[in-house]
RNA sequence: CGGGGCGUGGCUCAGCCUGGUAGAGCGCCUGGUUCGGGACCAGGAGGCCGGAGGUUCGAAUCCUCUCGCCCCGACCA
């Protein structure tokens, strides 16, 4: 990009390719643009008849293509598909929109069900944190201070104490654990807490990185290690479930380097998934506190034998994030795509009519056609819109991640048939009316399938074995959000800051060492050549 | 925090160099014709040009200050 006037708006991509000096403009205008002439805009292909079978080759004019800039292209086809946009008015910050914030909801539901049926219960603790309280905890409070929003007045007063807003709640949760916590028959706790954080982060990206996101986190005590330990990898393994199952967003599950945990943490684990540029997402994190928060907020309990002892906790979270990395993992250059589980609406009926008899007619069927796909639980809606014909329709849906668009004409109606269309695959295909809810239900499943067989497939193959630092730098040093080309590189590390800080130097960092590695047996440290027991996952990442 | 850039209808921008009281495209509203992959025609609404000060008969345009935002780099779910 030759300049630098970009802004979060959303007509992003139609704006690069002017200011950009012409990134699109090959798309724009095959000739340029000269100084003051209006900027023309790219129609797409002109309606040609259906052919049915055949997928659409429509480009769309408001995303700019993935190949030509990722980063720019996650930005278009959040805002185009109207999941979320900039603040603007609050730095750092976003609106999460109906489109987005539905899918949260899916995900909390999802996630939500998981924590109770492992026992836990939600709870709520305050925003504000006293400010002394972030203190006690030595790694805690170097942790988090560069990220602190700290609220200093209040009530028209300066305040004795300042508060924090929460970046996370271990610190006030010790201090109430501590209170709450006496006997080996209080434990263990086990909380989970829905909110919203707030970390004063330098560079943001809509879900990946904002001032503001919403999360949840589990806070836990228990009697012993082993306990809190076995704590901390069951979450891990709901995080991974749900990022599979649900979002159909492959993970590896792994333990961070000393460098990277959390901090405070004695280990932390992690949920790793590859983006389509094949940069690394951190997409959930469990962590192993030790008895760490424990000693400094005094939580203590008296054990059968009678001794007393702190108690080991745990914590564990994920957030708003996962749609980044949903958005990142199945969506394409025509929009969003989002799998159907996760879809707030799975189906949606574009009739297609001219007379007004028509009208009425398929009107009438494309009703009945949502009413059925509904009380099967499918959400579907018919887009009776006028004004718009068709084809905006299309663009419209698909642009916001529909799993399924059914067209439906005067032609259907007269044969008994509707054309169903994946939203994925782009494929087109006509089905009888008759049972069609059971066709499109078909098609639903095979299509979250799909897309977590897919984005597996880009994971394997976009992992690769290293047995040297300087081999790693050439698999990663050309890799970048904007133009990808990242990598899961395998390669033998020992977790010692200071081989990270050698892996920093490459702009990559040490991922995780997997729970379970494909790529097993030990070999020598590619930075000390000390031999180490399995290999670690570096990549570039968000 | 360093380095770039930008603030003009809802959005993206032109106009600024060479002061004369504001334009285009998209979007929006109305009506009509359309409708199987982003429709067309006609009419219409909408802007004290980020803010403050200055120069001038006159400032979107020139000068000073200020606020905000975006992009690129070092930290992070």
């Amino acid at each position: 990009m030759g300049h630098h006037n970009e802004r979060r708006k959303p007509d992003a991509a139609a704006h690069r390719a002017k200011g950009s000096g012409g990134v699109r403009r090959d798309l724009l205008h095959p000739h340029g643009r000269k100084r003051g002439e209006p900027p023309q805009v790219y129609r797409g292909q002109r309606a040609g008849r259906p052919q049915p079978g055949r997928m659409s080759t429509a480009q769309s004019k408001n995303i700019i293509p993935r190949a030509q800039d990722f980063a720019a292209w996650y930005q278009d086809v959040v805002l185009q598909g109207d999941m979320a946009e900039p603040a603007e008015v609050v730095k750092g910050c976003m609106v999460i929109k109906a489109n987005g914030y539905a899918v949260w909801e899916r995900l909390q539901a999802d996630l939500d069900r998981r924590f109770k049926a492992t026992g836990h219960k939600n709870v709520y603790f305050p925003l504000l944190i006293p400010e002394s309280f972030l203190r006690r905890e030595a790694e805690h409070v170097e942790g988090f201070s560069p990220e602190l929003a700290v609220v200093t007045h209040a009530g028209g007063k300066k305040l004795e104490e300042a508060y924090v807003v929460r970046p996370t709640s271990e610190t006030i949760v010790g201090h109430f654990f501590s209170r709450w916590i006496q006997s080996w028959r209080d434990l263990p706790v086990l909380m989970n807490q829905w909110a919203n954080v707030v970390r004063w982060e330098l560079r943001t990206r809509m879900f990946l990185r904002t001032t503001e996101f919403l999360w949840q986190e589990g806070h836990t005590a228990h009697a012993n290690e082993q306990e809190a330990r076995e704590e901390a990898i069951r979450m891990l393994h709901v995080y991974a479930e749900v990022a599979e199952q649900v979002m159909a967003m492959p993970v590896i599950r792994g333990i961070k380097s000393r460098a990277e945990k959390f901090a405070g943490a004695e280990r932390s684990y992690c949920i790793e998934a590859m983006m389509q540029n094949g940069l690394a997402l951190q997409a959930g994190t469990s962590h192993e506190l030790g008895q760490n928060f424990g000693k400094a907020f005094d939580v203590k309990f008296q054990t059968k034998e009678g001794t007393l002892e702190y108690v080991w906790q745990t914590s564990w979270g994920v957030s708003t994030r996962l749609i980044g990395g949903l958005i990142m993992t199945h969506s394409d250059d025509k929009g969003l795509v989002l799998p159907p589980k996760l879809a707030p609406v799975k189906v949606v009926i574009v009739p297609i009519f001219r007379k007004e008899e028509e009208r009425a007619m398929v009107l009438e069927v494309a009703a009945k056609v949502a009413a059925d796909l509904n009380a099967q639980g499918l959400t579907a809606e018919v887009d009776a819109r006028e004004g718009y014909n068709p084809g905006h329709k299309f663009f419209h849906w698909e642009q916001r991640g529909v799993p399924v668009t059914i067209e439906l004409g005067p032609r259907d109606v007269a044969a008994g048939t509707a054309v169903v269309k994946r939203r994925d695959l782009g494929t087109k295909e006509s089905f009888p009316l008759e049972g069609l809810t059971g066709v499109v239900s078909g098609v639903l499943d095979r299509m979250q399938e799909d897309l977590l067989a897919t984005a597996a497939r880009r994971l394997r193959e976009n992992t690769v074995t290293a047995s040297s630092l300087d081999e790693v730098a050439g698999i990663l040093t050309s890799a970048t959000a904007e133009k990808g080309g990242g990598k899961f590189v395998m390669a033998h590390i020992k977790d010692d800051p200071a081989c990270d800080a050698r892996v920093k130097e490459l702009k990559a960092s040490v991922r995780c060492l997997p729970l379970v590695d494909e790529y097993d047996g030990p070999g020598k440290c590619i930075v000390t050549g000390e031999t180490v027991s399995h290999r670690s996952v570096i990549a570039k990442s968000y």
